[in-house]
RNA sequence: GGCGGGUUGCCCGAGCGGCCAAUGGGAGGGGACUGUAAAUCCCCCGGCUCUGCCUUCGAAGGUUCAAAUCCUUCACCCGCCA
């Protein structure tokens, strides 16, 4: 099966040009680009599909280039976007490019012999253009009666309006494309959907500009099958830095995937086998209480995005924590690592412990003491798997295992540990 | 430039001098049922030192015993006319 056949046989092609044309290019190794623009500190779930389609190419042999928006993330793409957005400062941009480069090039092979990964920014060829030579050399080449048909500019005409700055962004996005079809032949770009207008309107420039030609393909924005948005959760973004979202985190937020949703992703975001992936489908429909594809799923990605072994140590956690057995029956040493995986607070001493609310609270699992008061009030709040009642309740030396840890729920899935330190 | 309409809690959206922390829906949270799933049902959903107090209804002032509700100025949005 060819990479083609592999990424529809995942769902993962929306549209494309010509496919003849594209699936004869690909015969040989090209090379093709998709951009990440730096709109916040990290990437998030949701560019991890088309990040790990870059992937797929590189592993077919395919030159990858990954573009970090430097540039265009100080303009702003109106795609897929109702409003005008607030511009962020260079300087928050900036610090944004420099890691999402990073974050971007964990995915890719740098080192390859033969089809080594690239990173780059736009600004490198945006910033030396003058005003005049961008509207002579490249503005000269748009029809602006064609950039408003673009459903991105059309439909912000009839809703809240479109400014100079998001309206000019399809030029740069060609400018782009254009840039690197020269500089490294670069003849495909992949993005979300969305993204379709800007890429056809980059192929359009280098036909005009260079007579030459290129391919477009693009990637369904995932949703999920109740028809909500992915890669949210009451906290916001599943981020993939481990500072904005733990490991941990990481690793429950794909274990609680819905059943309808779990072997689509397992199709979309794993390199599992089209076999191995099938099998897991398979025992899911015999036995879906057994979640096998679930924890496949969180497995493998948090092996990919992480690391292997901290996959390995957050899966261990979530498996002695929500485990049938006992916590009491854990060693020391295992509770310990478990433990580590998870938001804590720490006591350091045992005179005065705080309120299992005061304590939840503070580890940030609610919003408020509010929110914790209502958890108990409402029966939701746990010591060491045991539900406890009343609003001030405490919990005492005897609830610390080994001296050292207690365990808090809120509801069904959220813990936090609460350590014994001695003040130094 | 003129005339009219709007800006309410995470989102949508009622309220139009006291009974308003503010109707309703969605999102979210807890419980029951399960499988750390879905569906369903019940409950909750500004904060705090919680029988009370504090801060919210675009911003700032003002009227009043009392304002999200009235007045003034400012900002932004949306219509119609020029």
């Amino acid at each position: 099966m060819n990479l083609l056949e592999d990424l529809r046989w995942r769902g993962l092609v929306a549209q494309s040009t010509d496919e003849k044309a594209l699936k004869e290019a690909l015969a040989q190794p090209i090379t093709l680009y998709v951009g990440f623009d730096p709109t916040a500190p990290s990437l998030h779930v949701g560019n991890l599909v088309v990040l790990l389609i870059l992937r797929r190419f590189q592993l077919a042999g395919h030159n990858p280039i990954a573009l970090v928006g430097g540039a265009t993330g100080l303009v702003g793409d109106p795609s897929g976007k109702n409003e005008e957005r607030t511009l962020n400062t260079e300087e928050v941009v900036g610090e944004w490019v420099t890691r999402i480069r990073q974050q971007v090039s964990k995915y890719l092979d740098f080192d390859a012999p033969s089809n080594p990964a690239r990173v780059v920014n736009n600004l490198d060829w945006t910033q030396p253009l003058s005003a005049i030579e961008f509207l002579r050399d490249i503005g000269k080449h748009f029809s602006v009666n064609q950039m408003l048909a673009k459903d991105s500019v059309s439909s912000r005409l009839e809703g809240g309006g479109i400014s100079y700055t998001e309206f000019s962004y399809q030029v740069l996005q060609s400018l782009d494309f254009l840039e690197l079809f020269r500089r490294y032949h670069c003849t495909l770009q992949l993005g979300g959907s969305d993204q379709w207008g800007n890429i056809v309107a980059g192929l359009d420039l280098i036909r005009r500009v260079e007579s030459g030609s290129g391919h477009a393909l693009t990637v369904p924005l995932l949703a999920k099958a109740d028809g909500t948005k992915f890669g949210k959760t009451a906290g916001g973004s599943v981020w993939l830095d481990p500072e904005m979202t733990t490991p941990y985190a990481f690793f429950q937020y794909w274990i609680a995937t819905e059943d309808k949703d779990v072997i689509n992703f397992l199709k979309v975001f794993s390199f599992l086998t089209h076999g191995e992936i099938i099998e897991l489908e398979k025992s899911h429909n015999e036995n879906p209480g057994a979640r096998l594809a679930h924890r496949a799923l969180a497995r493998e990605l948090t092996a990919l995005v992480h690391s292997p072994d901290i996959a390995e140590r957050v899966e261990a956690a979530s498996r002695a924590l929500f485990g049938q057995g006992e916590l009491s029956d854990l060693d020391e040493a295992t509770l310990e690592s478990a433990l580590a995986q998870l938001p804590r607070v720490t006591i350091d001493s045992f005179d005065e412990i705080p309120t299992w609310v005061e304590l939840v609270a503070a580890s940030g699992v609610v919003d408020s003491k509010s929110a914790a008061r209502r958890v108990v009030k409402e029966s939701g709040a746990y010591l060491n798997n045991a539900k406890i009642e009343g609003e001030d309740f405490s919990p005492s030396v005897k609830d610390f295992f080994f001296g050292r840890f207690a365990i808090l729920r809120k509801g069904k899935r959220d813990l936090v540990a609460v350590e014994f330190l001695k003040k130094p």
